[in-house]
DNA sequence: GTCTATAACCAGATAGAC
DNA sequence: GTCTATCTGGTTATAGAC
């Protein structure tokens, strides 16, 4: 592998691991083992290197959320994706750029994070579309909103494990609106007698 | 006020808006005035005022959620807990501390947050065990699993808003829950019917 | 492309006077 | 308690040789 592949993986894991604020150019030479000169050669500055980073842990992310746009029945797609194994005590590593705060404040730096997230809620809608469509969830539910519920019960799983050092909570939060999505398949078939969110 | 109190005020403020790690002594003093001498007789080091800092702020989350244990229906407090005004884009003060990474590493540091989160999920159970006794939700769903959720969806709304700039996204996520949680309610009412999660 | 040397600046204190 | 001075080491580069 090439130094530049190299500094950009490592750059990619350490802003997973710690951040973009508390990662040093020195951090990146000592586990890359590149040296000073090919590392400014190649980014002249820190936020080079990160923004390199960032669009290749980015990338990493979006495969696995194509798995909700796959074949199959949707809500066995989508109880597959929320269920898929994660490393609860990690994080996300597209999540965590967005309480450091030098990624926070820096439009350039918060771009592929917004894209990225963006580009999973489509999914997420799709998918929900189709399972009120196949008659596998009530037709009075709001597939934009339930998308954005379904991430963040993911985002803040996360959250909520790393502190107590302990993947319970995040598996709890995700066996609990799964519990939910079950516990609102229509008890009716989805026919004419619910109109709340459609818009005429 | 005694700049004992400024300077954990201060450091609080700056630890929501910026965290731990990328918080320097000297964006302390700055901020509140406090000279170099003070401060350091306070507090011998940034961890010790940090350690002051959260204990303050953690304090300051609790009160809040004290409203779930209140009087009223359960399903409207559990409402009016996770619809109640929040500044969607600066976070929870709390729950971001679980992304610094020094806090992260560090259990002194991290104990208040996973005090604070545990004490949060008793009374979102206590709420939701509750409703489901009322009458008003599901006897099937567990309360552990969705107290972890509604405080997931709570945590993750934050990340995606801030994401996006947007508060919209937050807002979604949890009238998306809200939905899923009046879809939720007893199709019949609550009897010898459902055993799911009744340990014996 | 990669190396070593240098440097301005900030972090996180410590020391001792008042 | 608060002040100013001082210090070690890390950050984030830049310069120029190879």
């Amino acid at each position: 592998m090439d130094s530049r592949q190299l500094l950009v993986d490592t750059m990619g894991e350490l802003m997973w691991e710690r951040g973009y604020a508390d990662t040093s150019p020195r951090n990146v030479r000592e586990r890359s083992g590149v040296g000073q000169g090919s590392m400014y050669h190649h980014f002249p500055t820190k936020r080079d290197l990160a923004l390199a980073a960032l669009e290749r842990n980015v990338a990493d992310l979006l495969p696995a959320a194509s798995e909700l746009d796959g074949p199959g029945a949707p809500m066995a797609r989508i109880e597959a994706y929320l269920m898929r194994p994660r490393d609860a005590l990690k994080g996300c590593k597209v999540g965590r750029m967005t309480q450091d705060p030098q990624v926070r404040e820096d439009p350039v730096l918060l771009a592929p994070v917004a894209r990225a997230f963006a580009q999973v809620h489509v999914s997420w809608v799709k998918a929900l579309r189709e399972a009120i469509a196949a008659g596998e969830l009530r037709d009075d539910l709001d597939p934009e909103h339930l998308a954005h519920t379904l991430m963040a019960v993911l985002q803040g799983g996360y959250v909520l494990a790393i502190a107590q050092q302990d993947p319970g909570p995040f598996d709890g939060a995700r066996a609990g609106v799964l519990d939910l999505l079950r516990a609102a398949a229509p008890s009716v078939p989805n026919h004419e007698n619910n109109r709340r969110n459609r818009t005429p």
